[in-house]
DNA sequence: GCGACAG
DNA sequence: ATCTTGTCGC
């Protein structure tokens, strides 16, 4: 799952990276689907399973779900992450009989040592609006962050501001939003915002989760159908 | 050289 | 990410 020269797909970040729209290009857009994708692995790592869900806007109802999975072309190297999902989240977005007008990604957008995490590279091929909701830090630095739900602040890398920390629920970690692709920072830190339902991750990206990993509560959603 | 390091 | 039970706190 090696043999790729890193030096290689660096040149490829920093050329994609220049592509990526940092601003709104629909400045009073209503999203009619709001989609999340995120991405698990079996079979000891080597086949990635990705998973996307498409969700109404404003009620935030599934629709639609799809699972997709790719064998694993790249181990896990830090700054490296979307070639090694991207290829299995190609492949659920083809499967997709819906295509959202915003989508969720788990995962870094810009806020990535060369500014191309998976939300940004995977916004790049899908060409639609697309928002990066990490669990943690890749890189940068933030000051404290208040307790209270929906407290927030910059995060920094080399004297620029790459995202921000979001306090989405109550004595749970941050989370890390950034652009993916399309979007302006505010707009990515606002739509995430007005996503959450009382849960520490937005309902797009919850729920592409709970799919991903066949959790109770999408089992009782299936039941439910 | 040492520590950091999305999922 | 994944392997996995109980457990501490609200």
């Amino acid at each position: 799952m090696r043999g790729v020269d890193l030096a290689q797909l660096k040149a490829l970040q920093q050329q994609y990276a220049g592509k990526v729209v940092q601003y709104d290009m629909h400045k009073t857009f209503s999203p009619r689907f709001i989609a999340g994708g995120d991405v698990g692995f079996e079979a000891q790592g080597t086949v990635a399973r990705a998973a996307m869900v498409i969700m109404t806007w404003p009620e935030l109802e599934l629709v639609e779900y799809q699972v997709a999975r790719v064998p694993v072309t790249l181990t896990y190297i830090p700054g490296y992450l979307s070639f090694r999902e991207c290829p299995a989240l190609e492949a659920v977005w083809q499967m997709l009989t819906i295509k959202p007008d915003l989508l969720f990604i788990d995962g870094q957008g810009i806020a990535h040592p060369r500014g191309l995490g998976v939300a940004s590279h995977f916004g790049l091929f899908a060409d639609i609006p697309t928002i990066g909701v990490a669990k943690s830090r890749l890189c940068g630095e933030y000051a404290e962050l208040g307790s209270e739900p929906g407290s927030a602040v910059a995060l920094q890398y080399q004297g620029q501001t790459i995202g921000s920390v979001l306090r989405s629920k109550l004595r749970c970690n941050p989370l890390f939003i950034s652009v993916g692709h399309k979007i302006s920072a505010a707009s990515a830190l606002a739509w995430t915002q007005q996503c959450l339902r009382g849960y520490r991750l937005p309902e797009p990206t919850r729920w592409a989760d709970a799919v991903a990993s066949n959790r109770p509560s999408f089992q009782r959603w299936l039941a439910r159908q």
